[in-house]
DNA sequence: CTGAGCTCCTGGGAGC
DNA sequence: TGCTCCCAGGAGCTCA
């Protein structure tokens, strides 16, 4: 489900009451999501928090004991409660601040993560985030760089762009999008790519980001902000979910096909 | 090394 | 109403 701009505000709403808090307790419902929940959790106390970081799709907290890493998977979903909400099924982990406002996470499919990295060991140099690719607003990504790392692929374009190792945070929605809005096919071989291409790709792929943070996320069935708030950029999709529906740039059909597993929504027409 | 396919899990919706 | 099947936005792992 979230994309980079539903993890970047997610981030932005937790930030809010976590920076220069501190976070008292944990209470731990669910011992497995992807990876198991480390025991610390269970005894760790009084963590300062200092920074709220996002990195692709990956939310780290820093405090002064260490880091904690998150990711929401495909179903997760962090909300502030500031009263006494009831829990709810899925409701896995809750961070409890010395203002006794819980950060709650929750996930459905528990593809999540939340995991513990004590201090001296660096998050950064964990498995989870050694081997990505450039942040999309990262400066030192020009298209010239995206270009020579593209050529370096065989697959299609679609699964590269799905695999965070050239440029992170674009997953299923947004890679239907940004490929549409290019004129690119998602079929076209990565090592084939223009440079041309490239500089569209890069900027429609900032542009689009840019776009749905601005209005919150995307919400197709589940995403909601940290006070529940849906996001609205669904509402300005162009192609993705609109199989046989007139493409909105020459009114041809739009196709769906099945791209690394995942449905992906194209013109055949405009899109080389 | 690369790419394709599988896998974790739950729930909504379609079809019968 | 209830059953079965298919599908879903992530991403690491295994195998050929």
């Amino acid at each position: 489900m979230p994309e980079l701009p539903e993890v970047e505000v997610t981030k932005l709403g937790i930030a809010e009451v976590l920076v220069n808090s501190v976070i008292k307790s944990f209470v731990i419902r669910t011992n497995n999501l992807r990876e198991p929940i480390s025991n610390d959790f269970y005894t760790l106390k009084d963590l300062l928090v200092s920074t709220v970081e996002r990195r692709a799709k990956y939310i780290i907290i820093r405090t002064n004991k260490g880091a904690i890493l998150i990711h929401l998977g495909m179903s997760g979903h962090l909300s502030i409660i500031r009263d006494n909400t009831s829990i709810n099924k899925h409701d896995h982990i809750d961070m409890i601040l010395n203002s006794n406002v819980i950060i709650r996470f929750n996930d459905q499919r528990r593809f999540g993560l939340f995991l513990w990295y004590p201090l001296g060991e660096n998050v950064y140099n964990s498995k989870w985030l050694i081997n990505l690719g450039y942040e999309p607003f990262d400066e030192l990504l020009t298209p010239l760089v995206m270009y020579q790392l593209f050529l370096k692929h065989k697959k299609c374009i679609k699964s590269v762009l799905l695999e965070n190792k050239v440029v992170v945070g674009v997953g299923n929605i947004y890679a239907s999008e940004v490929l549409f809005l290019s004129k690119i096919s998602p079929l076209l071989d990565s090592n084939k790519i223009t440079l041309q291409q490239c500089d569209t790709l890069l900027s429609n792929i900032r542009k689009v980001l840019r776009c749905a943070i601005n209005n919150g996320g995307t919400t197709i069935r589940d995403f909601s902000d940290t006070n529940g708030n849906h996001g609205h950029y669904v509402d300005q999709l162009l192609v993705y979910g609109k199989n046989q529906q007139q493409c909105p740039r020459c009114a041809c059909i739009l196709q769906k096909t099945v791209i690394c597993g995942r449905a992906t929504y194209f013109c055949l027409n405009c899109q080389k």
